[in-house]
DNA sequence: ATTTAATGACCGAAATAAAAGTCATAAAGA
DNA sequence: TCTTTATGACTTTTATTTCGGTCATTAAAT
């Protein structure tokens, strides 16, 4: 039994709810059945059916690739490859700080 | 001992650090250390050090709970909400089959 | 109209993740 | 420079997921 639950943000169970509708319409736009896909990504049938769902607890991974394998593009639409927005945002951490701390006494950071 | 190792396309895992890296760039660029975020989110801050990994296993509700409280946009850059798209999606959806079957006997489904 | 595959919902068992620490090292801030 | 916090890399335990089934219902295809 489901004892304890977490807490979701709207916009999270929103995106959940968006992407596993999204491939949804994929499966069905390629004619697959949920039997096909499942087979095609290694996972069980019951796994793809929460995934459609929009089901919070399965596997990130899980997620992604079947909608890489549904044809769902996930960043950039028709992206073949995020290799480019990688190297971007390396750049940007690379100018960050290494770690984070707060300042000893209190500092004006408002306005 | 980690002995079956799934496999995920090119795709997937470049997704997968992609979403880490900006997850942490955007904390990185509020301030706020490991420790803060996973606390924020509710998650322990070795959970978080596997999602800025991009670790695949990591629950998807608990990546996108921590990328929305980080202050990164899933699908729409700025979007509040994305209910406009989860309509237009469900559309879509009532307009296809409702259960998707291969055709008994060969169909000239070719050009 | 009939047939049969696809879907929706559920379950127990086996596999795995998430939490909650520890410890060493790096690097801010004073 | 010195102090102290943040980070990186682990580990063990506990909690949860994923699998692989079953069964009833729906709906394509003929």
């Amino acid at each position: 039994m489901k004892t304890t639950l977490r807490a979701y943000s709207r916009l999270t169970r929103e995106a959940l709810l968006l992407l596993g509708k999204q491939i949804r319409l994929a499966r069905k736009r390629r004619r697959m059945s949920e039997h096909d896909l499942a087979a095609r990504v290694g996972i069980a049938r019951s796994t793809l059916q929460l995934i459609e769902k929009g089901n919070p607890s399965v596997a990130i991974g899980l997620v992604l690739e079947t909608a890489t394998l549904a044809g769902v593009s996930l960043f950039a639409p028709e992206a073949t490859s995020l290799a480019p927005q990688l190297l971007l945002i390396d750049d940007k951490l690379t100018l960050m700080p290494g770690s984070i701390r707060k300042p000893r006494h209190e500092v004006n950071d408002d306005f």
